[in-house]
RNA sequence: GGAGAAAUGGCAGAGUGGUCGAAUGCGGCAGUCUUGAAAACUGUUGAGGGUCACACCUCCGGGGGUUCGAAUCCCUCUUUCUCCGCCA
């Protein structure tokens, strides 16, 4: 969420820059700083009252101890009246900051400059490509046929233990998803993140600093005998670490990794491209986070993004990057990079990492601060990226690296997964 | 799951109705001393709101209540510790 602060001193500013989302936040900015001036009168006014109150309390003590009880009394009698107000005062003030923020947590975070205007994924712009897309052979088939064929990968049996979108990966499959997974976390850790485990479920102040409520209840699975949802992405337990901390400059850049499984109830969604691997209710990711002082954010940003492309190269699968336009670009975010990987007997481009910069945003909502050289206390930016998310990679790679012979195994994954081919 | 104890500033730890945003110790920062460092000594050192700056207000795990007045009393929730039960 954005900052009270800021909105007042750069009204026209970010007005202007949130039109690149299509949207006219004219109205609602204007209604934030007017709510904000509101808010500020009330909580002086209470503040006066409470002064007073405090005093007269100070008072009747000092009677009540030199014996003149009478006089206290008649001191008592002046506070019920100021009780009262404050009481009013109170309710007001609660009424008027709860109405502030609501409206705060409607304002999407303001892009920046160079994220183009669009309203769908079609105006996205792309930024760099890399990779051969491989020309297949007669007989090339979607990922989830070769999944039946080589029995790796069993849908049906997903239905029938849980329901549509829980796949169960078995024998070559599970153990090329496993490879992934140490594979993603070994680079991550080879370039200084950090490795944590986190948990699964998150309670709802945890869903709360990252964004996903109250809006996005609907998205999570909500455990409701403990008030627990499973976690969307490792975005949410990840980022939580921080909530309400006050760092040291020194500590920062913080750069954390983490694999987990992402549970997404996708309301919604069905269709053909939603077949196979494209989209899951349960799916596993390996996800990149960090922490990084204001003026080196975007620096990071093109960090992360280089650092996928590290890992696109090696395994060696043709992907391209995307800006993404004003309409695609996730509420929280200011600049994002998608990395999409063509799918080669789909003939399409399939999402497999999104990175972002959140500068303050999600910061403001965790208090997520650090001390700096003025030694004033100060939001610091965070930043986070999919390296990678598993099924879209797996698709691509049985796509993509089918041969007559079965699944050619990418040359560095095969020191994880024990074998050269699937067939 | 049952019984009991606890939650205070970066940490440790006092404080059971007013003068407590909170003793004291450690740590941090600044200074004195020193060639430099250590030690010693002196000072300083939480967060949020508000203000041009002060004033002022709020915060002693969260929420609610009693009272003129709450870190302190009551209710409730959460978490931690000890004992018992269960268990990978």
């Amino acid at each position: 969420m954005l900052q009270v602060p800021f909105i007042r001193d750069n009204r026209d500013d970010i007005v202007k820059r949130l039109t690149i989302r299509n949207i006219d936040a004219a109205k609602m900015i204007d209604d934030v700083i007017v709510f904000d001036e509101q808010r500020r009168q009330l909580q002086t006014q209470l503040d006066n009252e409470k002064a007073e109150m405090n005093n007269l309390s100070k008072e009747i003590g000092n009677l009540y101890k030199s014996g003149e009880a009478q006089k206290a009394n008649i001191l008592k009698e002046k506070t019920t009246q100021l009780k009262d107000s404050i009481k009013d005062l109170e309710l007001q003030l609660t009424n008027k900051a709860d109405a502030l923020n609501e409206l705060l947590y409607k304002i999407p975070n303001v892009p920046n400059p160079i994220v183009p205007t669009g309203n769908t994924d079609d105006d996205n712009e792309e930024v760099f490509r890399e990779g051969e897309i491989p020309v297949l052979f007669e007989g090339a088939l979607p990922h989830w046929e070769l999944a039946k064929k080589y029995d790796i990968i069993d849908f049906e049996l997903g239905n029938k233990i849980t329901g549509a979108g829980f796949p169960v990966y078995k024998g070559k499959g599970a153990r090329l998803q496993r490879a992934l997974i140490a594979y993603f976390l070994d680079k991550n850790t080879a370039a200084g993140y950090t490795e944590y485990q986190l948990p699964h479920l998150v309670n709802e102040a945890s869903g709360f600093g990252t964004g996903q409520l109250p809006d996005k209840e609907g998205q999570m699975y909500h455990v409701t005998g403990d008030n627990l949802y499973l976690i969307p992405t490792a975005e949410v337990p990840g980022t939580n670490i921080f909530r309400n901390v006050l760092l040291n400059a020194s500590d920062l850049p913080i750069g954390i990794t983490g694999y987990t499984p992402c549970f997404r109830r996708e309301a919604g969604s069905y269709g053909a491209h939603v077949r196979g691997l494209n989209r899951l209710h349960q799916f596993d990711k390996v996800e990149i986070l960090r922490v990084e002082h204001p003026s080196k954010s975007y620096e990071a940003l093109d960090t992360m993004v280089n650092h996928v492309k590290g890992i696109m190269r090696e395994l060696n699968l043709p992907y391209r990057i995307l800006r993404l336009c004003g309409g695609d670009l996730g509420f929280t975010s200011a600049l994002t990079y998608d990395f999409e990987l063509f799918s080669t007997a789909q003939d399409r481009w399939l999402e497999i990492s999104s990175i972002s910069n959140f500068e303050t945003f999600q910061a403001n909502r965790l208090k997520l601060r650090f001390k700096n050289s003025e030694g004033k206390n100060e939001l610091a930016h965070t930043l986070n990226g999919s390296s990678l998310a598993l099924p879209r990679v797996l698709a691509g790679i049985l796509e993509n690296c089918q041969t007559e012979k079965g699944i050619k195994i990418p040359e560095v994954l095969i020191p994880y997964t024990g074998f050269e081919y699937i067939n």
